[in-house]
DNA sequence: GGAAGTACTGACATTCTTGTCAATATATTC
DNA sequence: GAATATATTGACAAGAATGTCAGTACTTCC
C-alpha cells in the first residue's frame, strides 16, 4: 500500500523539460462529493475511534486522496470539524423532527423514544456529538438550542391537542421538556456506557431492546398518571 | 515564566570541573505524593479541557515540575492514562457503594439517585469516563462489570427486604437492574450534554435540580406501582 | 559523614501532524 | 481546440508531543 512505484515527475526543475508524456490517472470529483465523501470518512473514523482518530491523513487515506485535498475543501482541520459539526446537528434535527411529525400514529412514546434513540445511535452520532461537547466545542454555533426548543414544541402541542380531545386537564410545560431532557439523557448515557453496562450486567442486544421498551413504558405510565 | 535565567550546569562536559557548586534548590516529593498531585493535575486537565487536555507538559507546568518526572513515576502517558482509570474507578466505586451503604435511612430513591448525580458530576467524573469509554480504553481492564453488579446487587436486596417487610410481591431483578441502568444514564447523559440541554431550554441551576427532583419522583413511583 | 537509592532536571532525538506551495491533470466554456 | 478554472498531488516546512539519557540534588540508612 505505500506509495513508492509512482514516481511521475513533479520534477518541475528547469531541466527535465524533454519528452516526459503526462501520464497519470487522476480522479476528480465535484467539489460537493468531495466534501461529502471526505466528512463520511471522517465521520465514521469519529465514530468508531474518538477523538484521536481524526487525523487527516487517515482520513485522506480512507478516501483514498492525499491530506492537502481535505484542506483545499476545508480549509484546515478546525474546518473540517465546524463542518462536521454543522452537518451532523443538520441531519440529527431532521432525524428527529421528521420521526416526531410522521403521520401522527404518534401519540405513544414509546415510538418518538425508539426513534430518538436510533437517530442518536445512527452512525453513532451520539458519540460524535458527545465528543464535539466534551472537548466544549459546539457550544455557541451549537443548534442544539433551537433543535432542543423546537422539539419540546412540538410534544407539548401534542399533548395539549391530546388533552383537549380527551378533556382532560393540561399538561405542565416543564413536565414536557423533563421528559425530552431524561429521554435526550438517557439516550446519549447509553451512547456511551450503554455497551458497558448492558455487558457488565450480562445483557445481549435483546436486553437492550428490553430496556428500551421498559423505558418507554416508564414514560408512558408517568403521560397517564399525569392525565 | 519562560525558563532563561536559570542554566545551572549540565555542563558535564569532561571540562568545566572546576569551582562550580551545586547551587540549586529542588523540591522532592515522595513517590505517592508526587504520582497523587500528578493524577489530580491530570484529571482536572481532562475534565476541563476534553481529551486534547492531556498532555504532559501542561500538566507538569500546572503541577510545577519538568515532564520527564511524569514518565519517571508513570513510565509513559499511557500508563498515566491507565492510573487515571484505575483511581477514577476506585474513587467511583467507594463514592457509590459508600452513599448506598450509608445507614440505611435510605429506602427511598430520590437519595439514592441524588447521591449517583453528584458523584458522577463531581470533580468532572462523568466527563472523564465518558472520554476513556470514547476513546475504546477501560474496556478489558474496568472495573465497571463488578461496580454495575455490585450496586444492582445492593439495590435488589434492599428492595427484596422492603417487600419482605411489607409483605409484598417481590421485585423483578430485572427491573432493579433497569432502574440502575437508567440512571446511570441519565447521569452520563447529564454530564455530557445537561448543560447544553438546560441552557437550550432556558433552565438555570435551580431548573436542574428541580429536574434532578422529578426524575427521582418518576422512579419512586414506579417503585410504588410495582409493589 | 559517607554510601546508596531515587526523585528530578535540561537537552536532545524521534515521530507525528497540520499546513504551505508550486506543479499537474481534468472538466468546462467559448 | 485553446483558454480558464479548479480539484488534486508530492515534497517540504514548522511545530508539537512523547520518550530517552546522562547527570544532579535530595533523603535515608549505616
Amino acid at each position: 500500500m505505500s506509495s513508492v512505484a509512482k514516481k511521475p515527475a513533479t520534477a518541475g526543475n528547469a531541466l527535465a523539460k524533454t519528452a516526459e508524456k503526462p501520464v497519470q490517472k487522476r480522479v476528480r470529483r465535484t467539489a460537493d462529493e468531495a466534501r461529502r465523501l471526505i466528512l463520511d470518512a471522517a465521520e465514521k473514523r469519529l465514530a468508531r475511534q474518538g477523538p484521536e482518530g481524526l487525523r487527516l491523513q487517515d482520513i485522506a487515506r480512507d478516501v483514498g486522496i492525499s491530506h492537502p485535498a481535505i484542506l483545499h475543501h476545508f480549509e484546515s482541520r478546525e474546518g473540517l470539524v465546524r463542518a462536521l459539526i454543522a452537518r451532523t446537528n443538520k441531519q440529527l434535527r431532521d432525524s428527529l423532527l421528521g420521526a416526531l411529525g410522521d403521520g401522527d400514529a404518534s401519540r405513544d412514546a414509546a415510538d418518538h423514544i425508539g426513534h430518538v434513540f436510533e437517530a442518536l445511535s445512527d452512525k453513532g452520532t451520539a458519540r460524535l456529538l458527545s465528543w464535539l461537547l466534551l472537548t466544549g466545542r459546539a457550544t455557541e454555533e451549537s443548534d442544539a438550542h433551537n433543535i432542543m426548543g423546537e422539539i419540546v414544541e412540538v410534544l407539548q402541542d401534542r399533548r395539549e391537542e391530546y388533552a383537549r380531545e380527551t378533556e382532560t386537564a393540561a399538561p405542565d410545560k416543564e413536565d414536557t421538556l423533563f421528559i425530552a431532557m431524561l429521554t435526550a439523557n438517557a439516550a446519549f448515557g447509553e451512547a456511551i456506557v450503554g455497551r458497558q453496562l448492558a455487558e457488565a450486567a450480562g445483557l445481549d442486544q435483546d436486553g437492550i431492546k428490553r430496556f428500551r421498551k421498559w423505558f418507554a413504558k416508564l414514560i408512558n405510565d408517568h403521560l397517564e398518571t399525569e392525565r
